[in-house]
DNA sequence: CTAACGTACAACCACATGGTTGTAGATTCC
DNA sequence: GGAATCTACAACCATGTGGTTGTACGTTAG
């Protein structure tokens, strides 16, 4: 399936974006990077919750982090982002051409 | 959050997106709907496995089931689609645009 | 040098997930 | 009416997930 190249790809991006936590990281992120211990702080629970939320972006390969001294600093993946609104358009297209398709066929029947 | 309006409903729609069974079953019950046990027969599972999946993508409101004598036709929910539709549009536009504004900052810096 | 900080990771727990088999209720076919 | 079909759902199992605490290690600040 042309949509499909990369099944567990598509796996691990929806994955990483069912959780709340877990796109509000990737939102904060995409404005400007953050050092994890700087997210931590942000949500009502451990850091290594936090770190391990970041992980899974990262396997997602929607963020990236970069050494700033003892700090690791979380990035979005601006190449990433590209693949993944790419994947979504994929998605989107296909999807609202049928949905379009199905309407015409429901607005003929009427 | 904007884009985060109903949290609960992105955590089931992007929960339902990731797995390629359910992500092919949408994509072929969108182009026409079949009965659950149609579904069943294309996968290497049994039905009540199948029949979970429809489940669900029921639940995440990506489908919606009519019954048809005895069987059970499942259908790509327009309304919904579109619902989605919106969803990444929204996710797609704010990391597009934030991702778009770090390259530009990156090439001003170089 | 030492103390504090930032990170990574292991071990553990409760619960969800994706699969199975089995059973039971409707509906249709003959 | 009786058999076959389609569906729903419970019970069960292995594994994954999201959280915790504790520990270890590198780096920076005093």
């Amino acid at each position: 399936m042309v949509v499909d190249s990369g099944v567990a790809d598509a796996d691990r991006v929806f994955h990483a974006l069912a959780d709340a936590t877990r796109r509000d990281i990737l939102t904060r992120v995409i404005r400007s990077g953050m050092s994890v211990s700087e997210l931590a702080r942000l949500y009502p629970m451990s850091f290594a919750a936090v770190q391990k939320h970041v992980v899974v972006l990262e396997r997602a390969a929607l963020v990236s982090k970069t050494r700033r001294g003892r700090e690791q600093i979380v990035r979005g993946e601006v190449e990433a982002l590209r693949r993944v609104a790419r994947l979504l358009d994929g998605y989107e297209r296909l999807w609202r051409h049928r949905a379009a398709a199905i309407e015409e066929i429901l607005e003929e029947e009427q």
